[in-house]
DNA sequence: CTCATTTTAGTACAAATGTACAAATAATTT
DNA sequence: AAATTATTTGTACATTTGTACTAAAATGAG
C-alpha cells in the first residue's frame, strides 16, 4: 500500500474516532511516524483529505438501478448503512464539511435527485405488485423519501446522542428501525412477505 | 440588557450564522465592541457558552405533560420545531458539542427518556380514540418514537444539505413532513380528523 | 466625597496550525 | 554510473487561539 493509501487510511480512522474539528494534518502524520510535509506533498492540507474521503464514499455507494423486491430492498438498506458506518465522519459532520466544501454539496444533490426518483419507482412497484398501500396520497410517499433519507444520513449521530448501541452492531440496529419505518406502509399481503 | 445577556445573544446568532468550530470568544467580542477579556469575565470559554445556550434552549423547551388531542400535537410539534430553528446551531453541531461537554448527553437523555413514555402514552391514547390504527406490534410504534426523535434533531441539518427551504419557512415543511409521518398509522376516522 | 467592589480593557505569552521553502534521500531513467 | 525525477524531511514564520495577569474605569455603599 502506497503512501497515499496509508494517510487516506490513517485520516478515516483518526476522523472517525476523533473527529475532523480535532484532527489536523500533523496528528495524522505523527500516528504514521511520517513528518506533516510529506503528507503535504499529496494533499495540500486536510480539507483535500475528507474531499477525497467523501469521493470514495459516493464511488463505494454506486447506484445499482430501480430495487424490485422487498428483500433486495433490505439486502440494499444494509448494504448502504454498512458503508455509512464505515464512513461515519462524514455524516457526523456533514454541515461542517459541506460548509466548507461547497462542491460536495452539488455531488449530493445530484445523487439525492437519482435516489429519490429510484425510491419512488420502487414503491410505486410495490403498490402494483399489491405489496405497499394504495390508499395513501402522493405527499406522503414523497415526505417517506425524505424520512428515510434524513435517517439514513443522521442515524449515526442520533446513535451517539443515545449511544444505545455500540460498534458495527449499530447497522443491525437501524436497519430494523427501517424496516419498522416500512410497516405501516405494507398490505396485509406485504406483511406477509416479511 | 446586561452584557451577560448581550454575549449570548450576540454568540447564538453568531454561532448560528457561521458555526461554533469558527467562532472563537473573540469574534463575538468583536463583533459587540468590546474587549475578549471582557467575555472572560463572564464565560471562562467559549464551550461555557455553549453549554449555558444550551440549558436556555431547554429550558424553553420544557415538556408540557401528556398530549391528548390531534390539534394538540400538531400545536406542540411547532413550537418544539420553532425553539429548535432558534438555536439551531446546537442541532447542527450536536454530536461535537455533546463530545465536548458529556454532561450535556445526560441531559439530553434524561429529557428524551421522559418524552418517549408521553409520546408513547399519547399514541396508546389515540388508539384508544380509535384515530391511531391498533394492529400495528408495539415495536413499530418504539421504532416511531425514535423516528420522529431522530428527524426531530435533524431536520435543520438534513434541509441545510439540500437547502430547499431557506429561514422560518423551513418550519412549517417539517411540521408537515411530521405530519405526513403519521399519515399512514392514522385510521379512516383518524384521517377525517386532520 | 471616599472607599470598596464590579466591570472593562490592554497586554503578554505559550501552544497549535497552515503554509512555504530548501535540502536530503530514494527511485527511476538514460 | 550519472542524471533526472519522485518522495521525504527539517525548519522557519505568520496567524490564531486560550489563558493569565495587571491596570483602568465605572458603579455603588456608607
Amino acid at each position: 500500500m502506497g503512501t497515499k493509501e496509508r494517510i487516506l487510511e490513517t485520516a478515516l480512522r483518526l476522523f472517525n474516532e476523533q473527529g475532523i474539528d480535532v484532527i489536523t494534518i500533523r496528528h495524522i502524520a505523527k500516528e504514521m511516524e511520517i513528518s506533516h510535509s510529506n503528507i503535504q506533498y499529496y494533499f495540500k492540507n486536510a480539507d483535500e483529505i475528507i474531499a477525497t474521503i467523501y469521493e470514495q464514499h459516493l464511488a463505494a455507494l454506486e447506484s445499482t438501478g430501480i430495487i424490485e423486491s422487498m428483500p433486495e430492498l433490505m439486502d440494499s438498506i444494509k448494504t448502504i448503512l454498512t458503508h455509512i458506518y464505515r464512513y461515519r465522519f462524514i455524516y457526523i459532520y456533514f454541515v461542517a464539511i459541506v460548509r466548507r466544501l461547497p462542491d460536495l454539496k452539488t455531488f449530493y444533490n445530484n445523487r439525492y435527485k437519482i435516489r429519490r426518483e429510484q425510491l419512488l419507482k420502487t414503491f410505486a412497484l410495490f403498490r402494483e405488485q399489491g405489496i405497499f398501500r394504495a390508499d395513501l396520497p402522493d405527499h406522503v410517499w414523497e415526505s417517506l423519501v425524505k424520512q428515510i433519507y434524513t435517517i439514513g444520513d443522521f442515524w449515526i449521530s442520533a446513535n451517539e446522542l443515545t449511544t444505545n448501541y455500540k460498534g458495527p452492531a449499530v447497522v443491525k440496529a437501524y436497519a430494523s428501525l427501517i424496516t419498522d419505518m416500512l410497516y405501516p406502509y405494507l398490505t396485509a399481503k406485504g406483511r406477509k412477505s416479511l
